[in-house]
DNA sequence: GTCAAGATTCGTGTATACAAGAAGCATCGT
DNA sequence: ACGATGCTTCTTGTATACACGAATCTTGAC
C-alpha cells in the first residue's frame, strides 16, 4: 500500500515509542537508526519530523529530535481532552445518528460481551475502539471525528492498560450499553456526559494503575 | 530564532496558501519552489511534510504533494469544531480562571473597543485572537489549550474575513463582553454556549460573505 | 588541581547525485 | 484513423557528500 520507506520507518518508531521501548528524553539518532533499519538519514529525517508533528517527540534544531513521552500531568491533560471530545461527538451524533449506526453500535457491543465474558482485554479493546469510531463519525462531522480518531490513537496505549483493572471491563462494558441507549433516544446532552464520564473514568483508572505499578515494579509501561 | 531554512519555507508556504496564491489542487513542485527560495530541493521536502502534516496539503505517493483547501462542507464542519472546543475551553475557564487573567480579558477588551471606533479590523482581529487565546490557557488543560491554537491558526484566514461584514465588528465586541461576564461570574455553560455561538456565527458570516463574493466577482479570496 | 580557551570530533542541516516509477509522446500495427 | 505498446522524459524517493554549529576533550595557565 504504502511504498514510501519513511513511512514505514514513521509507524515503526511510533511503536517503538509506544511499546516503551524508547524512553523520554531519548534521542533518536539518525546516524544510529539509519543503521538499524538499513536505510539512509534521509527517510529517517522524515520519519522523525512526523514523529515531531504527532507530539510523540520534540526537535532541538542543530541539538536533534528527542522522544517526548507525556507526564503525569500532560496524560491528564489528554485524557480530559479526550472526554470532552467524546461528548461533543456524543452530543451531536445523539442528533445526527442513523439507525443503521445504531444497529452497527449494537453489533459491536454484542461482540463485546462476548470478549468481556472471556476477559478479553485485547479483543474488548479491538471492538471498543471500534464503538468509539462509530460515534465520531455519527457525529455528522468529518473533520471533528479525524481530529478525535486522531487523538485516539495517541490515546491508545493508555486508554488499553486500563482495561486491565479488574472490573473494569464489566464497568465499561455498562457504560457503552447505557451510552448507546442515550443515542438511540436522542437525548443529546445524557449521551455527551456519559462519554464524558466514560472516557474520564479511564483516565483516573490509569493513573492509578500507573501509581499502583509504581509500588510494584520501578520499570516502564 | 528559528535558524531551519527548512521551517522559515514551512511558515512562508503557509501563508501562500492562506492568502490564495496557490489554490485548491495545485501541484507544489519541488525542483520549482526549489529554484524560487534558492535552496535544494531538500528543505522544500521537509517544508511540504509539514503542509501534509497540517492538512494543507495532500501528499500522492511518487506523484508529489498538492494543495488542499478546505471545501465548504469542510469549512463548515471546522468552524462547528472550533465552536464546540471553545465552548469547552469556556466551560472549563469559568471554573478555572484567575482573577489575573479576568483583568487581562478586560484589558484586551478595552484595546478592543478603540479598533472597533475606528474600524480597525485587522487590529480588531489582533485583539481578537488574543482574547481567544488567553480562554483557551484559562481552560487550565494545557493540551486542550494547544489543540485549540491549532485548529485557531488554521482557520485564522476565515475567521478575519468575516469580520469585514457591515455590524460584525460590534456584534462580536459584545458576544466578548458577555463571555467575561459569564466567566466572572462563573456560570460554566453559559460562557460555554456564548462561546460557541460566537464561533459558530462567524462560520455562518463567512459562508454568507463566500455566497456573497461569488455573486461578485469569481476570483479566490 | 582547577578553570579556561582552543582544537577536534561528532551530528545535524543542506546540497547534490543516483534510482525508480509515472506521465507524455511517438511509432507501429490493425 | 485509432489504439496500443515501447521509449523518453520528468519528478519523486533515496543515498551520499559537504557545511556548519555544538559538544567534548585536551592543553596550558594560574
Amino acid at each position: 500500500m504504502d511504498s514510501r520507506r519513511a513511512d514505514q520507518i514513521a509507524d515503526a518508531l511510533e511503536e517503538l515509542i509506544f511499546t516503551g521501548r524508547f524512553g523520554d528524553g531519548d534521542r533518536l539518532d539518525e546516524i544510529r537508526l539509519a543503521t538499524e533499519f538499513d536505510v539512509s538519514r534521509t527517510p529517517i529525517r522524515e520519519a522523525l519530523q512526523r514523529l515531531v508533528a504527532s507530539g510523540l517527540a520534540a526537535q532541538i534544531p542543530r541539538r536533534g529530535v528527542f522522544v517526548r513521552q507525556p507526564g503525569p500531568v500532560e496524560l491528564v491533560e489528554m485524557f480530559e481532552t479526550m472526554a470532552e471530545i467524546e461528548a461533543v461527538c456524543g452530543r451531536l451524533a445523539a442528533i445526527r445518528i442513523s439507525d443503521g449506526a445504531l444497529e452497527e453500535l449494537d453489533a459491536v457491543n454484542r461482540r463485546s460481551r462476548l470478549s468481556v465474558a472471556e476477559n478479553d482485554t485485547d479483543g474488548y479493546y479491538r471492538e471498543n475502539e471500534q464503538f468509539h469510531r462509530l460515534i465520531y463519525q455519527q457525529s455528522g462531522n468529518g473533520f471533528l471525528a479525524r481530529e478525535a480518531q486522531r487523538l485516539q490513537h495517541r490515546l491508545k496505549p493508555y486508554r488499553r492498560i486500563q482495561l486491565r483493572l479488574r472490573g473494569r471491563l464489566q464497568q465499561s462494558m455498562a457504560e457503552h450499553l447505557a451510552i448507546v441507549a442515550a443515542l438511540r433516544s436522542g437525548e443529546a446532552d445524557r449521551a455527551a456526559s456519559i462519554l464524558r464520564e466514560h472516557v474520564a473514568v479511564q483516565g483516573e483508572k490509569f493513573h492509578h494503575l500507573m501509581a499502583y505499578l509504581k509500588t510494584q515494579a520501578p520499570s516502564g509501561i
